[in-house]
DNA sequence: TTTTCAAAAGAGAATAATTCTCATATAATA
DNA sequence: TATTATATGAGAATTATTCTCTTTTGAAAA
């Protein structure tokens, strides 16, 4: 992903184009798997030493609600965030952080076929995602 | 659900016995849909007045490890407990913060035989919850 | 029934993640 | 290049939760 395209993204979505913004979007990206916004200043702050913690929020909480990436929430009292923004569900690991992307087209027509028909009283379904909790059986490549 | 029950639930978890606990446990089975810590100690000091606040969140932890109860993760930064502790999904209203419990056992067995057949690559699953994320269309009864 | 004591509760301070406030800086536009 | 709405930086504030330490208590043992 190139700083060129980055920049696109903020352009579509009517943002101010900044360092900062560049930076944590870029950093969400390389991270990838779903870093903290601890995670993603220590990141920045190599290239970047003087950005703000408020800042960071500030651009995380802008950049999902722009839908330039999803908040990913955990048991523990940490969000976490997603570069990708494509429907996909989540692999928890059961004892540790780690959290991978599932995307699995044939079990999203799956659900919205099931529930097409079966339906949920009173309720009108907008999204569906997946916690897959379990165990990875390899360590990360 | 009577005292003795409650009461009998601790003791075949071999956990002291104590008014708290009762009155904690008490406290989320009937507020039902997934009080937070404050919601269980405000209902709780009308008939209790001295309980601390640390005690709330530390029964609510023995509970929770003890599977007496279930802790429920949201959006934002409260935790939720849910007395509710057979396997089950939850519907999150997308603008405000009810949950409701979504059981079904057709849908279980649909996933569980979805996944037997086709896997997930270096993963072991444990267990499966669906947060299902939209609009109710009947105020609470 | 009284004694004993590990476990639980209470009080309040501490922590951690996040949000707020407000002064300053800057990107986009004219 | 000047203008201005918006974003950033700094640090304080907030919020949910956890910790530490002292006192109390439930329940097993005597
Ligand atoms: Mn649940
Ligand atoms: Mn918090
Ligand atoms: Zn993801
Ligand atoms: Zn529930």
């Amino acid at each position: 992903m190139k700083i060129t395209e980055i920049r696109n993204k903020l352009i579509e979505k009517e943002l101010k184009v900044t360092p900062q913004r560049i930076a944590i979007l870029e950093a969400i990206i390389k991270l990838h798997n779903h870093p903290t916004a601890e995670n993603i200043i220590d990141y920045i702050r190599n290239n970047h030493p003087n950005i703000a913690t408020a800042t960071v929020y500030k651009v995380l909480d802008a950049l999902a609600s722009n839908e330039l990436i999803k908040k990913v929430k955990t048991e523990r009292d940490v969000m976490r965030y997603d570069a990708v923004i494509e429907n996909h569900h989540h692999l928890y690991c059961s004892e540790s952080d780690r959290i991978e992307d599932y995307t699995d087209n044939e079990l999203n027509e799956l659900l919205e076929k099931y529930f097409e028909t079966k339906g949920i009283p009173d309720f009108k379904i907008e999204d569906i995602k997946l916690q897959i909790i379990g165990k990875f059986t390899k360590t990360k490549k």
